[in-house]
DNA sequence: ATTGCTTACTTGCATAAACAACCTATAATT
DNA sequence: AATTATAGGTTGTTTATGCAAGTAAGCAAT
């Protein structure tokens, strides 16, 4: 890419995410159809709890690309929902574990079919290959610019 | 894509959309080099508006991928930093026609220059095919579920 | 023990997003 | 012409984001 780059319409369309507004929206409704009363930014959260508990809101910070404000709030937001609850960690009082309640737990099956639904809507008619290709032109995108 | 589709970790970052945020991310630190206090998504407004005068809200909402209520607002504070006026359609009482003021006009060159840096900088080292498959994959994805 | 640096989290402020409900102007149907 | 449907915008409510500034706990090295 040379000095004379020029912003086309595609390029707009990468920049303002487009596909991935359209995911979260799709994913959020998909959630609504079972009703599962949560945001998508809260499934991304709920995801990694799922995977593993006790994680940090810092952990939860790096693994879902956002900064720490957004994550206080999010678990905020969580917590009043009754899915998760801060556990102050003994070794080390600076931080919160951040734990699934029964009900966060409860909404795991459910959460993740959902998810799986949305992805296959997304990629209907997606060659593998060029998909690999695509997640290694965002990854280096990202790399470029973190 | 078959009913086994498994979340990865590469699936999480396309639904975040972790590229894209980080592209406005940037584009914003670039626009605020030059002393451009506007942000990303204004800009994104001025844009269509810096290639034609004149687009009513809701062509501005198909162009921005944003829906009505949300470009109601960016006019809005766009319209109180005094970068673009709405105009009455005289033809068609409904619309509004929104032209950009003096002020707005003249953000136009360093708006562009900054934004093809932030392409430059996001683009470093990105083969052009590959490019080329990636913006096709993000277009059917929006395809098939907007 | 004190000083200074770093890390984890929170708060404040401004902006933006989605969705539903609404108003008014135009278009379509009878 | 009157009725109904649709299209363009606005408002309300809730949620989320970015950035800057703050608090408090841990760490390091005198």
């Amino acid at each position: 890419m040379n000095e004379s780059t020029v912003i086309s319409e595609e390029f707009f369309s990468f920049l303002s995410g487009k596909a991935s507004t359209a995911i979260s929206r799709r994913l959020q409704r998909n959630l609504k159809e079972v009703k599962l009363n949560i945001t998508a930014e809260q499934w991304s959260i709920l995801y990694y709890l799922w995977l593993e508990e006790g994680l940090t809101q810092q952990e939860l910070a790096n693994f879902t690309f956002r900064d720490k404000p957004s994550i206080t709030r999010l678990i905020n937001n969580l917590e009043r929902l009754g899915m998760v609850i801060r556990v102050n960690d003994k070794q080390d009082r600076r931080s919160n574990l951040i734990y699934l309640t029964k009900e966060g737990r409860k909404l795991r099956e459910s959460g993740m079919k959902q998810a799986s639904l949305t992805i296959r809507e997304s990629l209907e008619g997606v060659d593998e290959t060029d998909l690999k290709i695509a997640q290694e032109i965002l990854e280096r995108v990202f790399q470029n610019l973190k």
